[in-house]
DNA sequence: ATCAATTAGTTGAGCGTTGAACAACTACTA
DNA sequence: TAGTAGTTGTTCAACGCTCAACTAATTGAT
């Protein structure tokens, strides 16, 4: 490796920042979802993906990449999301290998219980402090970054997986 | 609370964007930093913030605020870091309830052989796909964000620390 | 001087993540 | 039609974090 390309005063300041903020507003989130409703972002992040899909079911591999979680991340997920009732699993009929995780009505019902708070979360931590502007300048600046690493990220897809419910809630 | 104000969709947009570049490039970081030097990114901040500090040694206490850890995980990370042999810890001489951590010369050996590497991949996913205007605009961002949550947030400070050493890495 | 309140730090249990190893099934190739 | 390679999903052990409980020392008020 060549001699180490140091990061000038104004990137430390913006490395620093971008560090900062995503740290603190995330713990922010995480803590706001755990107390009001009982559930880290990670299991919020599952059942939205769910709520969005027609039949509210999908095999896991899918619902791996949509989440951009490991397969084991997402079985030991999907085993406590079970343990709560909110996910059913059960056999894919095409494909003996494949499981299917399906939202149960106690699933969605949790969700439309903790989306709420969470977007008023959102909106509170990061909308509320920023212009419109700069709206557009976060997202062109964090889309830049997103593209190289992870080509077609299910995030950044214009169009969002079923475009069945209209109008429902940010991750 | 009255009825949720959801996002529209420049917010939508730039939430999920926002959220997608924060797990995919701290994730790419830690994974970089896991492989090539065999530590996790807190340890890497523990060290460096003690590298910073005239004596390479902090409160416990002190050294929580400025890594933003509580006093638990820390303790835990510091006796994690002691079994290395990288942090050693002393009693404090003026408060027999405190202990100083201090960084030990292999400590510092693997945080020189670890910060090029690391650096590289900030620069190389995050600053070599932004413009300096975009810099500046995230950095302002981030700022924003961070303010209201933490109102003196150690990584936002002007003056680092013991502004000791004039050429050092970013975290 | 005494005693409550505060501060400093540690510990242990439980949760969630990772990475590697594994079993079961499917798809490809000869 | 084998036989090999790839895919799908789970399991285990190790790691790190959180939260609550705890010990010990200090501060502050009477």
């Amino acid at each position: 490796m060549s001699r180490p390309r140091w990061l000038n005063d104004d990137e430390q300041g913006a490395w620093r920042a971008f560090y900062a903020a995503s740290r603190v507003l995330f713990d922010q989130l995480d803590r706001e979802l755990q107390r009001d409703s009982d559930m880290p972002h990670a299991y919020y992040e599952i059942l939205v993906v769910l709520s969005e899909v027609p039949g509210r079911e999908l095999r896991m591999r899918e619902l791996a990449e949509l989440t951009r979680s490991s397969p084991s991340r997402l079985s030991h997920a999907v085993s406590r999301l079970e343990g709560r009732g909110w996910v059913r699993r059960r056999e894919c009929p095409d494909d003996k290998r494949g499981q299917l995780a399906m939202l149960t009505d106690e699933g969605m019902a949790a969700l439309v219980e903790a989306a709420p708070g969470h977007v008023e979360g959102v909106r509170t931590h990061l909308f509320d402090r920023l212009t419109p502007q700069q709206v557009d300048q976060l997202r062109a600046i964090c889309e830049a970054v997103v593209e190289p690493l992870v080509p077609d990220h299910p995030l950044l897809r214009r169009e969002g997986l079923g475009t069945s419910a209209g109008r429902k809630e940010g991750p």
